[in-house]
DNA sequence: CTTCGGATTGGCT
DNA sequence: GCCAATCCGAAGA
């Protein structure tokens, strides 16, 4: 992976589009991507400054940041750099190229369209945890003509409304638009 | 120390 | 369409 994965994330999350990662034995051409910027992003774990979980996004580019949600889901970014600079781009969507077999052994009873048709899917599909937060990922940019779209992040209760997401229009891998979901009501 | 809520998914109504 | 699952990081007391 050379220069073309790093920098600012808004400019890097479409040239993502369409490129290849590579992990645990499978590969995915990536259709969907979301950017978070740093500390000026109320959307980004990086928004309250360095911690412990989210420091990978504070160091060199070209690495993975990988979290934990909802108690049993991860999640994988590129991280964009530079260092100290925490961008990311969270790779939410993709179409397993290579590797199929292994895929689908890690998500029995999913359609081949839906290996990597998500976030915590995608990670599940690649093998990644979080005893890979931090490691450098295997990328490989992709070519020709490709088509994209961009619109509101998913899932994020603040900030959401950045167009800070893009896919590749029309690619039946591209994940399904959820909205934040409301909480229940304060009192009770 | 305790509480809150989450960059989601899959299953049920 | 709606909601439970299920653990952890961050914030508040």
């Amino acid at each position: 992976m050379t220069d073309w994965a790093e920098g600012d994330p808004l400019e890097v999350a479409p040239r993502l589009l369409n490129a290849v990662v590579s992990h645990g034995g499978v590969s995915v051409r990536l259709t969907e991507v979301e950017a978070y910027a740093g500390p000026d992003d109320p959307g980004s774990h990086a928004f309250r400054g360095e911690t412990a979980r989210n420091a990978v996004m504070f160091g060199p580019p070209g690495r993975f940041y990988v979290y934990f949600v909802y108690g049993m889901h991860h999640c994988a970014n590129l991280v964009t750099g530079p260092a100290g600079d925490p961008g990311a781009v969270l790779l939410r969507a993709g179409e397993v190229v290579a590797g199929l077999d292994v895929a689908r052994a890690r998500r029995p009873g999913s359609s081949d369209r839906d290996l990597a048709r998500g976030p915590a899917r995608l990670c599940r599909a690649l093998g990644i945890d979080l005893t890979h937060n931090g490691v450098r990922l295997d990328v490989v940019a992709g070519e020709g003509p490709l088509q994209t779209s961009s619109g509101p992040r998913v899932g994020l209760r603040r900030a959401a409304e950045r167009p800070w997401r893009f896919w590749v229009t029309g690619d039946p891998t591209v994940s399904t638009y959820r909205p934040a979901s409301v909480r229940r009501p304060a009192g009770a």
